[in-house]
DNA sequence: AACGCGGGGAT
DNA sequence: ATCCCAGCGTT
């Protein structure tokens, strides 16, 4: 295969390479687990000079260990490393395990780092995936799974697994991982150099540089909101007053409750200042409202950057007027309900509302 | 599923 | 100065 011609062509020589000592190869994979491999390297050397072996690592006082972690960060790694090292020498006779179950089973080895163990020291045709090898599939089959999502790992490593050819296990996952190291970078992928450019879907469409879609773990910040639900009297007997919202931005143009915001979750739990928000909102449009203190619903509404949590009030209307804009609000009963384009959250407590209504 | 871990590089 | 990176353990 053009990858595996090219990994033994362009390789890096790193210090872990020169070694087929299955303890150096997960020394090395531990240390690289969100690390860069110029920082590993003084690292690495210094690490195994110090702890050559498995029983050296073992039999060290936990302060020297750490000491020749000092600057790497994550620190468990270096403390689960030592625990999973004693236990090696305990019950696997100081022979790192070659089984997966066995191998998963140590503090500090996850489905990533047992793949690599098993198929750079051992050769065995197991998955070694990482986030470069999640971006070179992703480019190269053009997927457009969220590699944010871990049931997506879990369908690139049978992919991967798929890929590996006979007896190649260990160059050809460590192919994928320095590909996606040295060509497939994340921002600015140098095609013209991969080996398999020719055969690469996201490429061909040139989509490569959009690829792999992963869905932002910002979360989304909580905002906390007041609606009114107010019941309409006399010819509006059966109804409920809502409000369209704006011809642009979220939720253009759909309907709505009226509702507020409030400062935080703090103020969300004063019944009163929900209240006194909401009649004086609402009175800006015209529309004079007498609001309860009584919570009459909850909902929360999810979007990719927030999220509204929304505490419903009964109220009803005394006087309308509407100063604003005369068609921003409509009364809606059971029957037009449906004829309304609603975000879901207010779609779903309108519907409990009418058929609540409807029952009594 | 969400969060914490810790540095470094990119912006 | 802030954002982003990315495996694993814990909750």
């Amino acid at each position: 295969m053009e990858l595996l011609k090219w990994y033994q062509k362009e390789q890096r020589d790193l210090p872990w390479r020169r070694s087929r000592d299955p303890y150096h190869i997960w020394v090395s994979e531990i240390m690289l687990q969100q690390t860069r491999v110029d920082t590993v390297i003084p690292y690495f050397n210094r690490f195994v000079d110090r702890f050559p072996s498995l029983q050296e690592l073992a039999a060290a006082p936990e302060d020297e260990v750490l000491k020749h972690w000092e600057g790497l960060g994550y620190y468990s790694r270096a403390r689960n490393l030592q625990t999973a090292v004693r236990e090696v020498v305990e019950k696997y006779g100081s022979q790192v395990p070659s089984g997966k179950k066995e191998i998963s089973g140590l503090k500090g080895v996850g489905p990533y780092t047992a793949g690599a163990i098993l198929s750079i020291a051992y050769n065995q045709p197991e998955p070694a995936v990482d986030g470069n090898v999640m971006r070179v599939l992703s480019r190269y089959f053009c997927l457009e799974d969220d590699i944010a999502r871990p049931s997506t790992r879990i369908s690139m490593e049978g992919l991967a697994q798929e890929l590996i050819p006979a007896g190649e296990a260990a160059d050809f996952n460590q192919a994928l991982m320095e590909l996606g190291a040295m060509v497939c970078t994340p921002k600015s992928p140098t095609c013209s150099e991969c080996p398999v450019t020719a055969m690469c879907l996201g490429r061909q469409q040139g989509r490569e540089k959009e690829l792999p879609l992963k869905t932002k773990a910002k979360k989304a910040r909580p905002v906390f909101r007041f609606a009114a639900l107010v019941e309409g009297t006399g010819a509006n007997a059966g109804k409920v007053l809502v409000r369209q919202r704006p011809d642009t931005g979220l939720l253009a143009k759909m309907w709505e409750l009226p509702h507020i915001e409030v400062a935080d979750a703090d103020e969300w739990e004063i019944m009163s200042t929900g209240k006194a928000k909401l009649e004086e909102a609402a009175l800006e449009d015209g529309v004079r409202l007498r609001v309860t203190e009584q919570v009459v619903g909850e909902a929360q509404h999810i979007f990719t950057h927030l999220v509204w949590n929304i505490r419903v009030l009964a109220a009803t209307a005394t006087e309308e007027t509407y100063v604003a804009d005369r068609t921003s609000y409509a009364w809606v009963g059971p029957e037009q309900f449906e004829s309304y384009v609603w975000p879901n959250v207010f779609r779903k407590l309108l519907t409990e509302y009418f058929i609540h209504a409807i029952n009594e």
